[in-house]
DNA sequence: GCCAACGTTGGC
DNA sequence: GCCAACGTTGGC
């Protein structure tokens, strides 16, 4: 029986990679590398499937928020950033018998005609238990509630 | 720049 | 296995 699609949000420092940097890839497609944290790597790895709905959010800006949709295009694969000793996330840990992390293709979907701001998703009763806003969060792979998911595909209309 | 809230490391 | 010290994330 096949399994519902699941929804993620997936956070990237907009000078670093950004939605509008996604649009520029070839089929607008990237692989999501360079995670670096085992929660956020066993998500990718064991959970996300072809065809989940992602939600991109940029983090450390001035006014952070989700700027749009991607999709899974990819299901997990080794990083191989991390065997790269050039590569920032570069980890000897990891090797090519024996990868530590993991990456997805992401598919661009949508770019929100307006950013959803962080501080205006708080006023909204229906995210209120969203990991995204919880204090403290940090999580830059992260699970996403369907009624959550469609609260914010609303928003942005 | 500040600092809260993590996650990781390493001594014991 | 505990936990203090340290490093990082990320909003503000």
């Amino acid at each position: 029986m096949a399994k519902e699609p699941k929804f993620w949000l997936v956070k990237t420092e907009s000078t670093c990679f950004s939605v509008q940097d996604l649009a520029k890839q070839t089929k607008q497609t990237t692989c999501w590398s360079g995670v670096r944290n085992y929660q956020a790597r066993n998500f990718m790895r064991d959970e996300m499937k072809q065809g989940d709905q992602v939600l991109v959010y940029h983090s450390s800006t001035d006014e952070p928020a989700i700027v749009g949709v991607a999709r899974v295009a990819r299901e997990a694969y080794p990083d191989h950033t991390a065997w790269d000793k050039k590569d920032e996330h570069f980890d000897a840990a990891s090797t090519e018998d024996s990868p530590r992390w993991f990456m997805v293709d992401l598919q661009l979907e949508q770019i929100f005609k307006e950013p959803l701001p962080l501080a205006m998703l708080r006023s909204i009763p229906a995210l209120k238990n969203m990991e995204l806003l919880r204090k403290g969060s940090r999580l830059s792979v992260q699970p996403v509630r369907k009624s959550e998911f469609e609260a914010i595909m609303k928003l942005a209309k």
